[in-house]
RNA sequence: GCCGGGAUGGCGGAACGGUAGACGCAGGGGACUUAAAAUCCCCCAGGCUCAGGCCUGUGUGGGUUCGAAUCCCACUCCCGGCACCA
């Protein structure tokens, strides 16, 4: 038969037709009907992006690809797949970008959201326009700020005065979060510590269940890890010291009750609300000095100062061991924190490595109270004994010789029966802070009233949005005070609840708050009377899949829990985790490094997917390596999948019309391909999908043979989440009408079809591969050893001994054992 | 220091404890072409070789096993996160 040369595939054309095909049928959005009456709803929600100025980066693309895949795997299973998209359009970042180029906000947000939009159309990603949301948007921040008023009335929301991180550059208030290394996480200049009143969202309450729930959700290890040692959990005890001479006493917070005997010292932080009133007059200005020197240094050398000398300062006052009656010395030292425990601890310099190197700093007395194996009472410590599990206790009354487990246990019960303490567990966790004192963000809807009776009044439900003025001048001054705090006529409002003369809150909320539950509002979008709708949650929440970086493993992951469980418990959801599954995907790098501006080795998309196509792209994304971990971006390793591409139309066109049944043995292998793809793609096993295809596709075109259409129709199918224009395109010239994502359905695999008849074992004679014989795949052991024992190369290693033994994997490999 | 994740050809990466290097890139050779592009075919871990094979090889050193990239123990280095958290 004469071959004719197929036309040539044109990338360009053929996403430009199915873009508009799709947008056409209105494939990818739902009405709100089909969103109240789906029967089966599937949520694919992936992380939102901040619209930038420099457009999509590769990065957003390789997570939204493989979220998109993940969406179109479902649904060709038959569900009915919810894929929003939207912005995160607040925050410092837009704000510093609109300060150094003198573009306001509210000019620039729009148009980055359109070319964000453009370039997301531009790829293929089955989302749903009609439910998109930019948080920006009063009728997306209305809610955000309703959110606030829930958390408020539920008293999750407080105000209080507490040291917080002061950006000396962005002169704004940072979250514990967006410190890196005692700097700016944005700028890098260093952060330094100030007392400002601020909102707090009360998350430590949250802090065991959100520890708890950990286990019953079905997340990337690496996610529940670090949100667990975010969470950081500790079991010990609170103890009482009376301090001598005196009604008050300290408490202290220990993992380590057991080694109570060797508390030899105390150690308050310089915050301490007690360091003024147990100082004795003759220590006053020594201990004032070292306070106030703390104070003064900024986050970065305070770090700084941790691995170095310990430094620290006697109160000249004492308190009394609890355990031994006996007097201890109550000294001030910065390794102690403030904000953490009790802001005080009893030091054990025997048994904790920074005691110890305190002690000898200061000479310290050193008690041991812990012997290990081959070690009693006398054994000098030249270095803090720390080890949990092998010491017995000495040097401590009659609880000596207990394990470390047992004295914990039998010491806080005994200073508990005496009320001098008791068991406690401690968190990591932090209130959130979500006060910022900048300008683009939501304002906190709160009024602040000078009659003591109203106070801090929260703005009135049917008040909001608080609309964020257009402000020119919004660049925030050092005095702390944010930049809406100038403009009066915004802030001067009477109070909503008695009349009078009032003043708006002026600070805005963190851009965390903004994502902490942007996917309850997707589904509801465009209902202006309610944040979600209760039918439409019901049905499509919790998100059944999320996929999304990890740098937002402990932030934005940890606060949209919290706020979902908050929700939950205020009566207004009826589930307390969000994310059903969540996978983390990897990173994207250039020749090894990160792509970064400054290394100049950022890849720009445009021009990639104008010369190549959006469907090569995405498929040399999800090719580069595992989707979870990230690969190495090369710029001619594209040419590959653009080939596999390339092959497959002509492949398609050719089978087009050949109805023949197909080859017995590419049926095999086909069937083994589906059953590969179908349980890798789920999996997020993307590249070795990929792979597979193009194995398979590789032994249709083997021999320049005309292939039949039955042979191909099934990868169309499989190929279809990864370059869906092309699949649409080549199913239709198939004949297939109605869509790839419209009508069709996954392929089917056949078990039987798949299972090989011939196989090929190899001969190993004790473990080194000799040879390989070919069988049935139902060979038995004996015709398997048989055929094995035939090969010369076999047979000469057979010589020097006799066969001990044979193991037969069938369909695998024979192994003759010689001794 | 602690918690994750890694280390396999020139490169990205494959390998239910069972023939290491699938798939692809780069490279080399060839076909077609006036030429180029495109396409197609062959080679491609290292060493030895009587050309049949043999030896060595998955960061290092041990171990378990008929058999280890894979499991166990001890290390080295790299990447990410946390870090004076009592």
């Amino acid at each position: 038969m004469e071959e004719r040369p197929s036309p040539s595939y044109s990338p360009s054309q053929v996403e430009a037709k199915w873009q508009r095909i799709w947008e056409e049928r209105g494939a990818n959005s739902f009405s709100t009907e089909e969103l109240r009456g789906s029967r089966s709803p599937y949520f694919n929600l992936m992380m939102f992006p901040y619209p930038s100025a420099e457009g999509l980066h590769v990065g957003n693309i390789y997570a939204f690809t493989g979220a998109d895949i993940h969406g179109r795997f479902q649904r060709l299973q038959g569900h009915d797949v919810f894929e929003p998209i939207g912005f995160d359009a607040f925050g410092i970042h837009s704000e510093n970008f609109a300060l150094k180029h003198g573009t306001h906000p509210m000019d620039l947000i729009p148009a980055n959201v359109a070319n964000f939009t453009r370039q997301l159309r531009r790829i293929g990603g089955m989302f749903d326009w009609d439910h998109s949301v930019d948080t920006t948007a009063p009728d997306y921040y209305r809610w955000t700020q309703w959110i606030f008023l829930k958390l408020f009335e539920a008293g999750l929301a407080e105000r209080k005065k507490a040291p917080v991180n002061w950006c000396t550059s962005c002169k704004t208030v940072l979250a514990n979060e967006q410190v890196e290394d005692g700097r700016c996480e944005r700028c890098d200049a260093t952060v330094e510590q100030r007392v400002i009143a601020q909102w707090f969202f009360r998350i430590s309450d949250y802090s065991q269940r959100l520890l708890d729930n950990l286990d019953h959700i079905d997340w990337s290890e690496s996610t529940r890890k670090a949100q667990a040692n975010w969470i950081g959990r500790s079991e010990g005890a609170r103890l009482v010291f009376p301090v001598a001479g005196s009604d008050d006493v300290i408490e202290v917070f220990t993992t380590r009750p057991d080694t109570i005997f060797g508390a030899t010292y105390m150690v308050l932080a310089p915050e301490h609300p007690l360091v003024e009133r147990i100082t004795a007059s003759s220590h006053r200005e020594e201990v004032r000095a070292y306070v106030d020197r703390v104070a003064a240094m900024d986050v970065v050398s305070r770090q700084k100062t941790a691995g170095e000398k310990k430094t620290g300062v006697f109160t000249g006052g004492y308190c009394v061991n609890p355990a031994t009656g006996t007097e201890i010395p109550i000294w001030i030292a910065d390794y102690v924190l403030a904000g953490y425990g009790t802001g005080a601890i009893m030091a054990v310099p025997g048994h904790d490595e920074r005691d110890f190197e305190f002690a000898n700093e200061f000479g310290l007395p050193v008690v041991r109270v812990v012997a290990g194996p081959g070690e009693d009472a006398d054994t000098p410590l030249e270095e803090a004994y720390t080890d949990h599990d092998a010491g017995r206790m000495v040097n401590s009354g009659r609880f000596d010789g207990m394990s470390v487990a047992e004295g914990k246990a039998a010491i806080t019960a005994d200073l508990a029966e005496r009320g001098r303490g008791e068991k406690q567990v401690n968190y990591q966790l932090r209130d959130w802070c979500i006060s910022r004192q900048r300008y683009w963000g939501p304002p906190i809807p709160i009024v602040y009233c000078p009659d003591p009776e109203c106070g801090a009044v929260p703005v009135p439900e049917r008040d909001l949005p608080v609309i964020l003025p257009r402000v020119e001048d919004f660049k925030p001054d050092d005095d702390g005070v944010s930049p809406l705090a100038r403009v009066e006529s915004w802030y001067s409002v009477d109070c909503p609840a008695c009349g009078a003369a009032a003043r708006r809150e002026t600070d805005v909320s963190d851009t965390f708050l903004d994502s902490s539950w942007y996917f309850l509002r997707y589904p509801s979008v465009g209902d202006d009377a309610i944040a979600f709708d209760p039918g439409i949650t019901r049905r499509w929440l919790p998100v059944d899949s999320y996929i999304g970086g990890n740098e937002h493993a402990v932030l934005h992951l940890m606060y949209a829990r919290f706020i979902t469980m908050a929700l939950h418990d205020i009566g207004l959801l009826d589930f307390e985790e969000p994310f059903t599954r969540f996978r983390a995907h990897g990173i994207i790098v250039k020749d090894g490094r990160k792509m970064s501006k400054t290394r100049g080795n950022v890849v720009t998309p445009d021009p990639v997917i104008e010369e190549f196509g959006a469907d090569t792209f995405r498929l040399y994304l999800m090719f580069l390596g595992p989707f979870t971990e990230g690969g190495d971006y090369r710029d001619d390793g594209i040419r590959g999948p653009l080939g596999f591409l390339r092959r497959l139309w002509d492949t398609v066109l050719r089978a087009a019309d050949n109805d023949a049944d197909p080859d017995p043995r590419l049926e095999g292998q086909l069937h083994r391909t589906i059953e590969q793809v179908t349980r890798q793609i789920a999996d997020l096993q993307y590249n070795t999908c990929i792979s597979g295809m193009m194995e398979y596709l590789n032994a249709v075109r083997a021999g320049g043979r005309r292939p039949a259409r039955a042979e191909i129709e099934p990868v169309v199918l499989m190929v279809a989440p990864f370059a869906p224009h092309i699949a649409e395109e080549l199913w239709e010239r198939l004949g297939h009408e109605g869509g790839v994502f419209g009508r069709a359905r996954w392929p089917e695999y056949d078990a039987e079809k798949a299972r090989r008849r011939i196989v090929k074992l190899a001969v190993q004679v004790n473990g080194k591969v000799r040879g390989t014989i070919e069988g049935p795949s139902e060979m038995s052991r004996e015709d398997a050893e048989a055929l094995a024992r035939e090969q010369e190369n076999v047979a000469r290693f057979l010589q020097n001994g006799s066969v001990r033994r044979v193991i037969y994997v069938p369909g695998r490999l024979i192994n003759l054992v010689v001794g």
